[in-house]
DNA sequence: CCTGAATCTTGACGTTGGAAAGAGGCAGAA
DNA sequence: TTCTGCCTCTTTCCAACGTCAAGATTCAGG
């Protein structure tokens, strides 16, 4: 039976607490700011504790970024499933919450495409971003399926390219400086909107 | 009369020797990987003698991004220069220009676009992504000189994104992940001519 | 209750960025 | 020239960092 509170079994979650105080301080401090012993102060435990969860604050942050690109996917396939309009509605719309995501998130974002990131090359981080590819790529396949396999990867490169540089550019205050938050997200998808016709057009 | 060489002034060119061992050292260890310290060691001077040339760590990697975007715009117009096809052609060249500059310094590049350098704000900083950002936005309505004031903007945002949303996720190891760098090449040049291929149609 | 393994704390080591104080070297005034 | 003051660099010091080793605490199963 085990203790419901007070003090939960030693810590009991900590790899759980970590994650969490982790992502926290991540969008707070920005990546260079992040360090291990403040991640574990939040958290309630020595500076010391997270060593038998986490081998490296490299292996916290590549967690972390799994952790980013799961949440992503999900994004990116609820907002497509409210979308209509079809198969170029679906696609319109995974680039929605693909912004969406980066957006409430920017250093994650950040964290999760920095080649740092990728330098730690675990097995569950490839997969996960496998994962985001793969539902970017089916997206846009959906809207031009007798296309050659060829023209498929380029309209997916393109579309990825054109989603992922748009919001990066635009979190890092290359795009809309002074614009509202309206203004911006009428740029959004007007984006998005001439990348779908591309697609369409090239493609079918 | 300064002297020749031996040891040349006290140092004499100290702040130009660290921006190259900087420079170096960005690239080799990443940005993560940088430290003031090794900067310092490599060039042959004590760890506390940089600051009397840069305030802090992050005003040398701010002084990094700005001679990182002084170069990236000389690169972009020595490849539109280079060019041919009329402003059509400018603009694909000028997207070449971004991504090889890109290829060839990845770390700098990425601290150049990352929101930590973008906290600096030192008014250089600020300046020399405008000209770049300027150069761009040139290219583009050059292309469709007689479409409005607003669809310029959005054709600008659109060429700005694809061209840095590829070569971003390209770096990133996120496109072409076994790919031949000639096949890789290839499909940059592809994602260009579609983005020069929309503009035209979508400004025109 | 007892024992072994899992979890966390304490303490230490080497490194970092930065501040403070001092030494060295240059330029202009005398 | 010599002197004086400023610029540049070195040395020394500090708190904080990531990581390791050793000890303490707590849990699970016998």
């Amino acid at each position: 039976m085990a203790r419901p509170k007070a003090q939960p079994y030693h810590h009991g979650q900590l790899r759980e607490a970590l994650a969490a105080s982790g992502r926290a301080l991540l969008e707070e401090k920005g990546i260079r700011g992040f360090t291990l012993r403040e991640c574990a102060r939040r958290a309630g435990v020595s500076h010391a504790a997270p060593a038998y969860h986490f081998a490296s604050i490299d292996d916290l942050l590549a967690e972390l970024a799994v952790r980013g690109f799961q949440e992503l996917a999900a994004a990116m396939t609820a907002e497509a499933d409210r979308a209509e309009g079809g198969a170029t509605g679906r696609l319109v719309g995974q680039g929605v919450g693909y912004m969406a995501f980066a957006a409430g998130n920017p250093a994650l974002f950040q964290l999760m495409f920095s080649r740092d990131a990728n330098r730690l090359e675990t097995p569950a981080l490839t997969a996960a971003a496998d994962a985001v590819r793969k539902l970017q790529a089916a997206a846009v396949e959906a809207v031009i399926p007798h296309a050659s396999g060829e023209v498929k990867q380029r309209m997916v490169d393109f579309a990825g390219a054109s989603v992922h540089g748009f919001i990066s550019l635009l979190l890092d205050g290359q795009i809309g400086g002074k614009d509202s938050s309206r203004a911006l997200k009428a740029r959004g998808l007007s984006l998005l909107s001439a990348m779908a016709e591309t697609v369409v057009r090239v493609g079918g």
